[in-house]
DNA sequence: CGTGTTGTTCAGTT
DNA sequence: TAACTGAACAACAC
């Protein structure tokens, strides 16, 4: 998500809208084209901001909300050349225009007047997990009980962290994704938070989650998936109704 | 044809 | 209440 923002901030933020094109009403959740058009066109796109997966771009009065479910994104043409494949709402901007795509449409737009709350769109949502610091972080799990990867997922206590999110922090703390939160002693939870911050930092230094050597999601998908540390194999199980790829070996 | 998927929500259950 | 499970959404790839 920091990667798609960065993205629009660097080809969309500034330039003035000249129209909308709906080529899916569906992906626009809470007003018409018609509507989404009328407060859009004529005003400059912002700076966009960002709470966990949920990118807010500020518009005249009030703000575009955009959620990519798990295949969305954003896509800058500076000519008038095909759009991408699932382009589902396409914003004309003065120099070009930006794409927003989804091969599945569990993501959308929506518009939010200068007198709504963005809450009334993402829900109930915790802290940035980009933003927050250990103490806050650690806290967030103080009344937790069940396993710590649904703790970790659950948008409602810290904001960002999706299913590969979660395995690539389990992974370096070296925990298990069935842990009972409970039973992570103190230094555990310390552990947690270190490899919270690194796996952010790096991620979003790269504008995505690194696949690359020494990282446990480029093993994601691999038809025999090692652990880049131990080289043991990597299981794959389902935790917290998602799919887990974890090392056996090392986290406990 | 069946299975699985980077996200969220809801109903029903433990 | 907290938290879990499964289904639904949608559109594919394999």
């Amino acid at each position: 998500m920091e990667g798609f923002k960065r993205y629009l901030a660097r080809y969309a933020a500034g330039r003035r809208v000249r129209g909308v094109r709906v080529l899916d009403a569906q992906v626009v959740r809470n007003v018409s084209g018609a509507r989404l058009a009328e407060a859009v066109v004529g005003c400059r796109m912002g700076r966009p901001s960002r709470h966990g997966k949920w990118l807010i771009v500020p518009l005249c009065e009030g703000r575009l909300v955009f959620h990519f479910g798990m295949t969305g994104g954003l896509a800058w043409t500076g000519r008038p050349d095909g759009e991408p494949r699932w382009t589902r709402v396409v914003f004309e901007l003065v120099g070009g225009r930006l794409s927003y795509h989804a091969m599945r449409k569990l993501g959308g737009v929506w518009w939010l007047a200068a007198d709504r709350a963005l809450e009334e769109v993402t829900g109930t949502l915790g802290p940035d997990a980009a933003a927050i610091d250990g103490e806050c972080f650690v806290a967030a799990f103080a009344e937790r009980r069940g396993r710590v990867k649904a703790a970790l997922m659950d948008q409602r206590l810290i904001a960002g962290i999706g299913n590969e999110l979660s395995d690539e922090i389990l992974w370096r703390a070296r925990i298990r994704p069935d842990k009972p939160v409970p039973q992570l002693s103190r230094q555990k939870l310390e552990a947690l938070d270190a490899a919270r911050k690194e796996v952010l930092r790096a991620s979003m230094k790269r504008g995505r989650i690194p696949h690359e050597r020494g990282w446990l999601q480029g093993q994601r998908g691999a038809r025999s998936p090692r652990c880049p540390r131990c080289r043991g194999a990597v299981r794959k199980d389902r935790v917290a109704g998602r799919t887990a790829y974890w090392c056996p070996r090392c986290q406990r």
